[in-house]
DNA sequence: ATGAAAGCGCTAACAC
DNA sequence: GTGTTAGCGCTTTCAT
């Protein structure tokens, strides 16, 4: 292993004039540097993460926490992993990941044992355990999701509420005034991850803003919960002519279960999806979606982690505005079957 | 934060004797060794994770090489990570992520800044720029999957031979003479991670040996590209009865082509999927599946990383058996329609 | 603009 | 069975 010191050796300088070379963190002449980071390539030379983390207090390195066990959708968290990891390196930080079935128990650990400098902690809970953990560690994090008591924390989110407002708003500009939420099976709301409470609120009060009917029901991820829920609604309701679907896994099935019951997608019932882009394009018809944009919160996570890091304030709560992109499952309804050409309207 | 130094302090002990105590390394008194536990604990000291590497030269720390963008089926690679996650917790580990977008260059950088022991690297390639590197670091690494020239190496991977074998046999024992394999996009064969062609292999010299007719074809995610793969193979060869797939994301799309098509499942066509279980029991009718095992290959996986760590021999292949767990989506070809109970063989 | 040297907190000889 | 101490490789004062 070759060490800062036989670099210095070699470019003829003392160590800590290395030091300074890699770090910049004093004027060097351009003749030194030089020396210095010709002798570094010549030698190969790479610090030991583990005397540099024990000099400087910094290991340069995030803790990732995901959820073990979780109805979360999973091509998500991978996404977001992905962006963490692809951020972190941009400012020279590496990732270590910790399952949450260590629980607060884990983050104490890494922090206590100066494994890593922050957090990035993924799938909060309304009442997470590991809240009143990391509000009293000294190392910054950034949570995904929000607990109930959030000051002094630093969240980050999808801005569900928006979502589901925004679902209904693009159902209600398209004439329905009869919307359903399919929403994620009964357990994911009492375990009060508060997302889907969150879309629940938006899509609720947007249906109220906007005058039509807006019901809700949770719904399991088996073929039979979606046909038995899909029959109920419609049962109930007969004109909901607009779904909206925040469950991954039943997409296919509910597609199915249109069909099955004689509703044609569009022409019948219009689908909206909050889902990943992919799963929305993988169906027939291609689903009008809200994305989870995980890259971007990914990204945003390590970005504000950063900045605590370097002690620049950063927001406490961030929303990601959610974005929906059209595709074939959602039209107009009632459109006139016309040929004509829509009338041009003078001013 | 509390060090050695005070715990020492604290039991009237020296440094080295809380050291001992905490590795086992040598014999302690058993009075010495409580009055020790009970200042580490009454203190909460915990080591500092980056003394210890730099004095002992082991970080304790094993990189985890995942794919960024790959065809492979993510919820899998979850299950896997969070298997590897757990096991190395077991031994006392944890686990730095990376992104194969470092490519080589990151294996290095991680090795030679002593930031990790050792790799469990996933999704190698035949033809793996990494291979080399991992032959030349002084680190020891196990390959999920395996590359052309794996001699030196250690590989773990599902016996994805013996898994088309199996599915051919499972048809087979069940009457059927025609069978299709639906595999991966041709570009994942191109890609040449080598999975697609052993099951390919397995399932090919299976239907030799059992002397019924096995066809392949390439096929990719669209839904289009389903209709029109399934059409052209029952075109060319109208006798097929048995479905082998193995490609996660059409296996929906499947279902609603063959139903589109008036096939019933498993009336008309026995289907059966290589892939993760929750997938397959997703599917109306639920599909017999051979389960991916990733939990045991990434738990396999540390075990062999540890065990090498220790300098114990490990096998430098293992192939993970595959499982078939039957569900409704294969049956007997051309049973007899009957009623009346099966007449007992006597012996 | 550069060098010398004191740690960072721990492990592992080496002593006794 | 336990203590003493010399590093591990780096950062960062403190000097000059």
């Amino acid at each position: 292993m070759v060490t800062i010191a036989d670099v210095a050796r070699h470019a003829g300088v003392a160590t800590s004039t290395v030091s300074y070379v890699l770090s910049g963190k004093r004027t060097i002449s351009p003749d030194t540097r030089d020396r210095v980071q010709r002798s570094v390539r010549a030698l190969g030379y790479r610090p030991n993460a583990s005397a540099r983390a024990l000099a400087s207090q910094r290991s340069n390195v995030l803790a990732l926490v995901i959820p073990l066990r979780t109805g979360m959708h999973v091509p998500v968290m991978m996404q977001f992993a992905t962006a963490v990891v692809t951020t972190a390196r941009r400012f020279d930080h590496d990732v270590l990941l910790l399952t949450a079935d260590e629980g607060p128990e884990g983050l104490r650990r890494v922090a206590q044992s100066s494994l890593v400098d922050a957090f990035v902690v993924m799938d909060v809970e309304l009442n997470d355990e590991r809240v009143p953990v990391l509000r009293d560690l000294p190392l910054p994090s950034v949570l995904i999701g929000y607990p109930a008591e959030a000051a002094g924390l630093t969240c980050i989110d999808l801005d569900f509420v928006a979502a589901g407002a925004l679902c209904v708003d693009h159902l209600a500009d398209l004439g329905h005034d009869s919307l359903a939420l399919l929403g994620t099976p009964s357990a994911v709301y009492e375990r009060q991850t508060g997302f889907a409470q969150r879309t629940l609120t938006g899509f609720t009060e947007a249906a109220a803003r906007r005058g039509v009917l807006g019901v809700e029901t949770p719904c399991e991820h088996t073929f039979d919960a979606v046909l038995q829920t899909v029959q109920q609604l419609l049962h109930d309701h007969p004109g909901i002519t607009g779904l909206v679907v925040q469950n991954e896994p039943i997409i296919g099935p509910l597609l199915d279960v249109l069909r099955r019951l004689g509703r044609r997608v569009p022409e019948d019932m219009s689908v909206l999806a909050i889902s990943a882009d992919d799963v929305a394009e993988r169906q027939v018809p291609q689903l009008s979606s809200v994305t989870i944009p995980a890259e971007e919160i990914g990204e945003q996570a390590v970005l504000s982690l950063i900045a605590k890091l370097e002690g620049s304030p950063v927001p406490e709560l961030t929303l990601v505005p959610p974005t929906l992109t059209p595709r074939a499952s959602s039209t107009a309804h009632n459109p006139q079957p016309t040929n004509h050409p829509k009338p041009v309207r003078g001013d």
